[in-house]
DNA sequence: TCCGTTTTGTCCAGATACCGGACAGACCCC
DNA sequence: GGGGTCTGTCCGGTATCTGGACAAAACGGA
């Protein structure tokens, strides 16, 4: 006879003698889902299906060992030091540039364009590797490790339209002093963000160098949150609208690969 | 009456109904304080005093969910991709450069020489903050954002030193082919981290550039594993051995303070 | 300042999900 | 191919977790 089936959906995969475990890590999902606002005890409730009890029950433990932290004056919930320090150790094991190197390199060979990877950072996005391609007029160069606000490159803004929305105002709030001494405001960056929206992808001439256009595509994790960025540029005579479709397609397809290599956890080094 | 004391140990915060809970984050401490080998089933269930069969199951939920991962070779167990993605989105909150500025604005002031801060990043170290001093004479400027194996700079020296042996080794192995384009080569390099070691903090000549001389102190996180290094460099003038003492004290303290803040979960923007 | 509403925090008896002893299976080395 | 070491699984008893019910705090409107 068949095991009772829970009444929820497809949990084929059931294990036992781990259900709290499971609702723990259930619940930490539901909180990084939510980082940037945080979450009220009610909410997390509501989204895990679980008892407000349980959940302020284990909140408290998680609370306790620094997976989440609770503001003290609002009482939401939010991701904790633990939780960053986990994976600060976990990084080497998941080194993005070590991941992203092989996609950089077919898509470097098979556009002849210049290639770009990259990071959120909090308010800003670093370039973190750079792929030159094989084609001889070359583009300007970004340079690896340069710290710009969100919004500000290809790949950036392309980061900064996958934001949750609440989250992506007020970036553009803050940044908004530092923009313009990259050429940009915030009316500007919000209406350039809404088509990357649209489309799905980032597109741009770069405003302070005529003649080139660029392609950014947000890299997400498994939740969702939008993390990274691969962008390519090039003279806008190589950036047809034709081409454009082609180049996109592409770029979107080698995230989606990068997206699934870490959510499979694959072996780097 | 009094509860039932647990036979443990002065466990006075005791949480309950979070038993299983608190096992599985005791578990997760416990292998990313072993994330460079990996840890195994039997030595886990040894360190966290837990019976193997427990553990087992908890691991699998754990590994199940993407918290850990198993190599299917060794049957070793690493954080996993979720790890790092938790971390990923709970890192704007935690952003090592925020919470260090005011520190390093106030080593800058107080010395008048120029402080750097270093993240480690895989076999590499990368350079992602600087605060000039207002001293007339400025050394070399390590741009921020350059990338290079771990050992090279000094800050990069005191994270490498500071890691633990076998993963220590096998970095300066792997490492090897890269450093001599830096000036330095494996043995020369072991020695200077094995100085750092026992004096507490990084310190050498410039091996480019004679007639500087820098220190470097490790950030540490809550279980103990390197992430990051406060740097600061000098002309040797300005770094005598007496003022070598004043150097070091100084950045111990200003480590000690981020690494409680960052352990505390302090609000950050 | 008061009272109704909303949300967070706590308690405890009941039941069920977890624990862990015991066993089976995989692997390795000699 | 036998002995040792390790990983993986089973299942009964019970310690642990669950969640209904209640208390306390926060909020906000009048």
């Amino acid at each position: 006879m068949a095991p009772a089936k829970n009444s929820d959906d497809d949990n084929q995969g059931r294990l036992t003698g781990t259900q709290s475990i499971e609702r723990a890590l259930l619940l930490l999902r539901e909180i990084a889902a939510h980082n940037r606002s945080g979450s009220r005890l009610l909410d997390l409730a509501t989204r895990t299906s679980l008892q407000r009890p349980t959940v302020h029950r284990m909140l408290k433990c998680l609370a306790h060992e620094g997976m989440v932290q609770q503001d003290s004056e609002t009482h939401r919930y939010f991701l904790g030091p633990m939780a960053f320090e986990l994976g600060l150790t976990a990084a080497p094991r998941f080194n993005l540039r070590e991941i992203c190197h092989p996609a950089m390199t077919r898509i470097a060979e098979a556009t002849g364009d210049t290639i770009f990877l990259t990071q959120r950072s909090g308010l800003d996005a670093v370039c973190i590797d750079r792929h030159e391609g094989t084609f001889p007029i070359k583009t300007f160069t970004l340079e690896i490790g340069v710290r710009r606000p969100l919004g500000v490159g290809t790949g950036s803004l392309a980061i900064l339209a996958a934001l949750p929305e609440e989250e992506f105002r007020s970036i553009i709030n803050s940044n908004e002093p530092r923009l313009q001494e990259h050429g940009l405001n915030g009316p500007t960056l919000l209406s350039q963000a809404r088509k990357a929206q649209k489309l799905g992808y980032a597109l741009r001439e770069t405003p302070t160098l005529a003649g080139v256009r660029s392609l950014g595509q947000v890299l997400r994790n498994q939740s969702g949150v939008p993390f990274a960025a691969l962008s390519i540029s090039a003279i806008s005579s190589r950036m047809a609208d034709r081409r454009i479709q082609e180049l996109s397609t592409l770029l979107r397809n080698e995230s989606r690969l990068i997206e699934r290599q870490i959510a499979n956890g694959m072996e780097i080094r």
